[in-house]
DNA sequence: ATATTTTTCCGAATATTATTCAGTTATATA
DNA sequence: TATATAACTGAATAATATTCGGAAAAATAT
């Protein structure tokens, strides 16, 4: 056994996969030198960044999904960026953005569960500027990275 | 011009690609056909769902990006669920959330502009049975779809 | 309007890559 | 310890992406 998953996984979530032109030119009905050359031009213009997987998150260990506001102490300028750029390095976070309203950014997490997820927010807590921060835990989920 | 791009987003948005055996099969040093036995098991299993390209939104004409939390009506119990399948099959939508909290569901939302989100928010309000929603625009991402 | 440049499209040939198959090794079960 | 099942792998084959040259279309300049 040479534990072969968890090193797949950990690279199909970032890229490592390629457009199936056939098919697409099968199911557009044009001819498959017309879709490369389109996809090819998206590739270069940076519409496209990537091509990954999407996982059933429960059955490779990551079955606690949770989003956490988060507030940001803002002694100093810019500091929101650098929260956000430290918390989007960690590989069990899926998305980081600044929003509007109450709070400044709004983190989607996946890991295994609720244990993992509680060293997580202690993590960031004790070594990030975070004043505050509120959890919704994912009990359902519907739709996710566009795959329903 | 056939406007191949439009229609090639859609069907990128879900699938439409296939992983890179040979690339996969350098980075790690194993044998492709270790790398690809692994793989189909996995996709047997269900593990893997489907394999997609993330853009950027921005260039792709989807530069409105906004989580709307939304509380339920709930007259019926099963209600919340019936909301988020629907929700779940607009293509705006990239993910439905049953979450704890406040609220009850949480939607991530890509849309072209303003306007556009304005007519969406009101779509759902008088087609489905939402008391109140919050939208949180997001204003930089900094990853997503653990792509960063 | 028309010439010129640039972009888009596409068939045929080639290069890469995925897949199948059959046999081997490792792991789990009786 | 025997037997069954799952995991691994190299060699051959099938499928697919890519390159190339040129044609058609669109955009831009004259």
């Amino acid at each position: 056994m040479k534990n072969i998953t968890p090193r797949l996984i950990e690279l199909f979530k970032h890229g490592f996969c390629t457009p199936q032109i056939t098919q697409l030119a099968k199911k557009m009905k044009e001819p498959s030198t017309t879709i490369h050359y389109n996809i090819k031009k998206m590739e270069k213009e940076g519409a496209i960044k990537a091509y990954k997987a999407v996982f059933d998150y429960k059955k490779i260990g990551l079955g606690y999904c949770a989003y956490l506001l988060i507030r940001v102490s803002q002694d100093k300028y810019g500091k929101i960026d650098d929260v956000c750029e430290k918390l989007a390095k960690h590989n069990e976070v899926e998305s980081v953005d600044i929003v509007t309203g109450d709070f400044e950014v709004l983190v989607k997490l996946r890991v295994k569960d609720s244990d993992e997820y509680y060293q997580f927010i202690q993590y960031i807590i004790n070594n990030y500027s975070i004043i505050k921060a509120v959890s919704m835990t994912s009990l359902k989920q519907f739709k996710s990275e566009f795959v329903g």
